[in-house]
DNA sequence: AGCACGCCGACT
DNA sequence: GTCGGCGTGCTC
């Protein structure tokens, strides 16, 4: 017999399969982990078994080497995860190895993990009359016979610290034997009970679309915030596990709390397995074996969750489903739902895609017939959607307020704290001022190394660059022109928290942003020390904006709602729209109603109208129009190449030879017909021209839905493979942002 | 990635 | 004449 076998080296050079003999006695398979003899010198490499056959593929000649051995009993990639990497490798131009190591815990790489083994002690024979003049012993085995059963050394120990050397002895006298057994390593989370809600019309309805869509296709899920998506999730899963199948749900990571497993926990017990970065290796590797060995059918993880080795798998749930978390920013960079598709479509299974605010792929997608859309477009238990206010922040200051604050907000606030309930405030800008400026010049700090202009963090006297991090000493003076007219402008997060103070004096304020969620840890705190009361007002970043049911918080203020909509990116008004409608969902999540109050400088924009009475429907359409008119995704696909120089002349220079070079190469791979595709080529810096010292080049390419797309996008890598060498050069697809 | 093979410069 | 520089090419 024998094997094609790729080895664990991330090297393109020997990212392919290299047959080997499996030796008589020892049971290779499809999927397994080996040891096999590699190079010249014979080195002993790890290496993956991509398909096992009965004669050798090679000509006679070729001496061929041994497998070594398997590293675990199991194999540890399935038949279709294979099928998968090397679809990856074509589609996402990287390396099979690179796709493979997203399929198996890290730790499983170098077999430096292990089973951990829990040693149990019994009483070889309960019967017997035991003495000694050692009291430690005595009080071992009188434990024991108490107890009645074996004991894990841990427990023992619990009740007898300093038990150890006593038990090593009993096991010596043969008065105790012993056992082991494997342990699984698993997360913590708060599994609490809950009642099982009644369905509403609309989720019932819902679940039987569930019901009736075909194998292998999708489905979208739009339902409002607060409209319990989760209960259609739980239910779609438990039908799953009725017919024998399994589940993925994927969450974006900043959602994967111990409160939201806690919910599938509740429901489904041990049978979930939860995957995300915080785990310890140990818990890792348990986790992915329980589902590998099919202990815990169903999948609770964040994006690279989608590649669990769940057999048999009968559902994928994708909610949050807009969230750009989901494409992974390095390679492959791939996107989990066109991972997701993929393996329903081999499985037969359903994809569930859920969001109060789809995008507008997904939506466009559902419209046309390629998804099924399915709709909750009401809160359960008949709550009343937010009630969202404007505060036309011109016509503020026309009136003389030159605050933050709208008098319509400052209002709102007052009631909501004087009735005990809570507010959020949301400004998508941390620190103090956004910029620093000379009034009497009008210079304006920039970082020395990034084209930025730096934040000024009052907590540290300082300005700050948010790109690169660096710190500068607030100047007295305009390091300019030398005068002390130095202002401050645009407000941030601490701005915010201050003018609170000034306004509401000895209210309790927390703030959430990149400046106070330092640690791992903080993030949770400061949501669930605001759950508990511990403070009337939560100030914050996007940070604020997802997830997190607060049953007191009735009052939602956007401090800026237009500072997204002005970004030099396409989806601006997209991510502006769904920032916005997510915000607001954190307003009357319980039996009190919500108020929004949303603060713009331009009220009259279409995404602010249709975010102020929550009509996604309404948005898509003016947003699609848009997109069809200037030819943008979901009407054609953006590539985009940034190059990264020290010298900026030299980055310029050669940006524009690229440029003509690269279209020369997609021009040929178009071919003749295709010329009309390539729409739009733009080669100039980039929007942040310069960061951390380097300074920055785009070449974007917006390509139409053509017949000859992956011809194009093999011109595009081999475009960049060819020129990988000289200077920095990276290759979007899809890009998330354009700065 | 690693390692051997191979073809040109300054050394005992 | 030889030791060693790291460019080029191969790994079942």
């Amino acid at each position: 017999m024998f094997a094609k076998v790729i080895v664990d080296i991330a090297h393109a050079a020997v990212d392919r399969a290299f047959t080997y003999r499996i030796p008589d006695g020892l049971d290779v398979r499809l999927g397994h982990h080996v040891l096999v003899p590699f190079g010249q010198g014979d080195h002993v490499k790890e290496g993956f078994v991509l398909s096992v056959m009965e004669e050798s593929d090679l000509e006679g000649g070729v001496v061929l080497k041994d497998v070594l051995s398997c590293m675990e009993p199991y194999t540890v990639l399935l038949p279709e995860q294979i099928e998968l990497a090397q679809w990856m490798k074509e589609a996402y131009h990287c390396l099979l190895v690179d796709a493979l190591r997203l399929m198996i815990p890290a730790q499983l790489r170098g077999g430096r993990i292990h089973e951990k083994k829990e040693r149990i002690v019994y009483l070889a024979d309960p019967s017997d009359e035991f003495v000694s003049r050692s009291h430690i012993q005595t009080d071992v085995v009188e434990l024991l016979k108490k107890t009645g059963q074996p004991m894990s050394i841990q427990d023992i120990k619990a009740f007898l610290p300093g038990a150890a050397p006593a038990i090593a002895a009993l096991l010596k006298k043969r008065v105790l034997s012993e056992s082991s057994f494997t342990v699984f390593r698993r997360p913590e989370y708060s599994s609490r009970t809950e009642q099982i809600p009644e369905l509403t019309q609309e989720q019932a309805t819902a679940l039987q679309e569930m019901e009736a869509l075909s194998p292998g296709q999708t489905a979208l899920l739009y339902g409002v915030t607060g409209s319990g998506k989760t209960e259609v999730y739980l239910r779609c899963i438990e039908t799953c596990l009725e017919q024998g199948k399994g589940a993925i749900v994927l969450v974006p990571e900043i959602a994967l709390t111990p409160q939201t497993v806690g919910r599938f926990a509740a429901r489904f017990g041990d049978r979930i397995a939860v995957l995300h970065s915080r785990l310890s290796a140990g818990e890792r590797f348990d986790e992915w074996r329980r589902i590998r060995l099919g202990r815990a059918p169903i999948v609770i993880g964040a994006r690279s969750a989608v590649f669990a080795p769940v057999e048999n798998l009968g559902l994928i749930i994708i909610d949050e489903e807009h969230e750009n978390s989901y494409q992974s920013e390095i390679t492959p960079r791939y996107h989990a739902l066109d991972i997701a598709r993929r393996r329903v479509k081999r499985n037969n299974g359903k994809l569930l895609l859920g969001s109060a605010t789809p995008s507008l792929l997904s939506y466009y997608r559902a419209l046309n017939g390629s998804y099924r859309l399915i709709e909750l477009p009401h809160r359960v238990a008949g709550r009343p959607m937010p009630v969202v206010s404007i505060a036309d922040m011109r016509a503020e200051f026309l009136n003389g307020n030159n605050g933050i604050f709208s008098s319509l907000l400052l209002s709102k606030l007052g009631d909501c704290l004087k009735q005990g309930h809570q507010a959020m405030l949301f400004l998508n800008r941390r620190g103090y001022s956004t910029f620093v400026s000379c009034r009497a010049c009008g210079y304006v700090m920039t970082c020395d190394n990034c084209d930025i202009s730096m934040t000024y963090h009052k907590a540290q006297n300082a300005v700050r660059c948010h790109y690169c991090g660096a710190k500068k000493p607030l100047p007295k003076v305009c390091p300019n022109c030398g005068k002390p007219f130095i202002k401050y402008f645009g407000i941030g997060t601490e701005q915010v928290e201050e003018q609170i103070q000034k306004w509401f004096p000895g209210t309790k304020t927390a703030r959430m942003d990149a400046d106070t969620v330092s640690h791992r840890d903080a993030y949770e705190q400061i949501l669930s020390s605001f759950g508990r009361g511990e403070a009337q007002i939560l100030i914050g970043t996007q940070m604020i904006a997802k997830g997190h049911d607060f049953p007191n918080v009735t009052l939602v203020g956007v401090v800026a709602a237009d500072t997204t909509l002005s970004f030099p990116d396409f989806r601006s008004a997209e991510r502006t729209f769904q920032l916005l409608t997510q915000v607001s969902g954190r307003a009357g999540r319980d039996k009190d109603p919500g108020q929004v109050v949303m603060q713009t400088y331009v009220p009259d924009h279409p995404v602010l109208r249709f975010a102020r009475v929550q009509d996604y429907p309404g948005f898509y359409q003016y947003e699609i129009a848009q997109r069809k008119k200037c030819l943008y995704p979901p009407f054609s696909l953006f590539i985009r190449l940034l190059l990264s120089a020290e010298n900026e002349d030299a980055l310029i220079e050669r940006g524009k030879e690229y440029a003509k070079a690269l279209e020369a190469d997609l021009r040929k791979a178009l071919g003749e017909e295709g010329q009309g595709d390539l729409l739009l080529l733009l080669a100039a810096p980039a929007p942040i021209a310069r960061i951390a010292g380097q300074s920055r080049y785009q070449i974007l390419v917006k390509l139409l839905r053509t017949k000859r797309l992956s011809q194009a996008l093999h011109a595009v890598y081999d475009f960049e493979t060819a020129h990988r060498e000289d200077g920095f050069l990276k290759i979007e697809i899809n890009p998330q942002d354009m700065f």
